[in-house]
DNA sequence: TTGAAAGCGCTAACAT
DNA sequence: ATGTTAGCGCTTTCAA
């Protein structure tokens, strides 16, 4: 077995409670009794067993985040600020992948519930019925969607189409496509009627096309329909999928941003991945982890069900003017 | 304070062990009792403490995973191996984001080892005398490197260079550019080893550039270097930073595969990220995961210290003939 | 400032 | 088949 907190107490000649304020509580010791149990700890190679501690104390110290899938771009930034935050305040993450799957979920929610001290849950895909089950197991906090009465983060994606309307509209778009990721996310529905509320107000006819997937592919597969329908600019659903767009565009011989301009929407990173002039509306999911973090550790003493929103911003790397705005009735 | 097994004890007007027993060892509770228990706990929501049990038992049901860093498309699916791996044996998966700091690695190893029952360390950044002090804290395999005696699960990226570089040689390749990733790479020396081996043998004369960033910016700016050596084709670190050279090739009119030949190490993921020729050494990173995570589980009753080699593929996508082969002696 | 002892939620002998 | 009891490693009253 590994050394304990008695083979520390043994060694240093103390008992076990010193040893336990040692490390908890170590301006109550004696500044040489301190001295000695940290030397003898160091020596042997202590580590408290934290989860013993969470035990007693009720909290571990550790924050579990669960996402659908990791190999998604959007849960890794995310994941980095959780990791920040929990950090500053002496806390370490872990991590669960619930493989697209709600009853994974719901599981590994059950596995992390005692072993943290509350849960981020990101873009979680059970229904709310579910998702009530969960509560009260834990503290919860959801990322990206809004359920349950659950404290929540949000980003404010429908501003940042409004922002992509608008702009595009100012620039002389009339007739623009917007290309869906999967249906039933929460985050899609939102940006949509951010989309429908913008573009008369702009001026824009919005063209919705989709569901696709949210992939390279999806972005391939979505460009032809997108030209079809005689449009000068497509918002795609993410930047995988605008980089997608891209390829294909100049696989077709499409200009860009002289005859299409491509807008995507994620945060910065995956825009990194292409030399072509993609403008993003920016989604502060780095923050949104932080954010969440932050909530757990305030919902200690619990307050009023909170959301948090975060605002998005429009990032425009290239003059996105139509050479020829195409008439409306194009088709 | 959550339901725990003595409110479900009352409830059903058991004792305790006979709760445990229904969860742990159903077969010894007479099977009306069992029912009882069982439908008891349902509707408390009473769900074992993994904490406590861990506690008695020494054994957790969870795994740890520690990463550098959970962007890295490479980790995330060496991830889903070890999840998937892991739900077979009823285990969940901790993950672990280390920064790429060596500090906060030992740190949160630290934090999972009591909470886990064995900890796989994916590509440790920290040298031998840190990873040493690790060893004992926790049952430790390696991913993606040799050290300290630990078993390992190593990809054979040596044998994938092999076959690249023989592939190439066979259509006519008389010199190509090796682009590496960051020095001090493990994997990195030795398939660069790999390289020097294999070059000789195939008639290939190998040039060795780098270290570059092992991203789509380091491939355009490789590229540009490789470009001036006069080489008919590029092996590039991963596919990240092929996809850079294929876009900068682009850019600088040299077609792909008739005048360059680009070659990528990755899984299969990334390729699908671009519509242009690439050739990938196929790693077999999920494969990976639930190799270590077999590692872990077996390691229970430990035997001798292990290393598991996984083979790697080379994955053609397109006929990558020089349209004129380029004297060695160009520059 | 330190020690002794109770107990966190659970399992594993040991009884019955 | 079920109950009783002794801890797992730690923190935290309560005394000294």
């Amino acid at each position: 077995m590994a050394v304990t907190i008695h083979h520390v107490a043994r060694a240093a000649e103390v008992s076990v409670s010193t040893v336990s304020r040692a490390f908890t509580v170590p301006e109550m010791v004696h500044p040489q009794t301190r001295r000695k149990v940290l030397q003898v700890a160091e020596e042997l190679g202590y580590q408290p067993n934290r989860a013993a501690r969470g035990l007693v104390t009720g909290r571990t110290g550790n924050i579990g985040v669960v996402v659908p899938d990791v190999a998604n771009p959007f849960f890794s930034a995310v994941l980095k600020g959780c990791a920040a935050r929990a950090r500053e305040a002496r806390h370490v993450v872990f991590l669960a992948d619930a493989a697209e799957d709600p009853r994974v979920e719901a599981e590994v929610v059950g596995a992390m519930a005692k072993q943290v001290d509350g849960i981020v849950l990101c873009s979680p895909r059970e229904d709310s019925a579910q998702l009530d089950r969960l509560v009260g197991i834990a503290p919860l906090v959801l990322l990206n969607r809004a359920d349950s009465g659950l404290p929540a983060v949000l980003m404010d994606s429908a501003d940042g189409v409004r922002q992509a309307v608008e702009h595009l509209g100012a620039l002389g778009h009339r007739r623009i496509a917007h290309l869906s990721g999967p249906a039933s996310s929460w985050a899609g529905e939102h940006r949509l009627r951010g989309l429908r509320a913008a573009a008369p107000a702009c001026d824009v006819e919005a063209v919705e096309l989709g569901p696709f997937p949210p992939t390279f592919q999806g972005g391939i597969q979505a460009t032809d329909l997108a030209l079809a329908r005689g449009v000068t600019a497509v918002l795609a659903f993410n930047d995988l999928m605008a980089i997608g767009v891209l390829n294909r565009l100049a696989a077709r011989g499409v200009s860009v941003p002289e005859e299409m301009s491509v807008v995507g929407f994620d945060d910065i990173e995956m825009s990194s991945m292409t030399t072509q002039p993609l403008t993003t509306v920016r989604m502060p999911m780095e923050a949104a982890g932080r954010t969440a973090v932050d909530l757990l550790l305030d919902e200690q003493q619990p307050g009023p069900q909170l959301q948090r929103w975060l605002p998005t911003q429009l990032i425009v790397r290239s003059t996105t003017a139509p050479r020829m705005p195409v008439p409306v009735a194009t088709r």
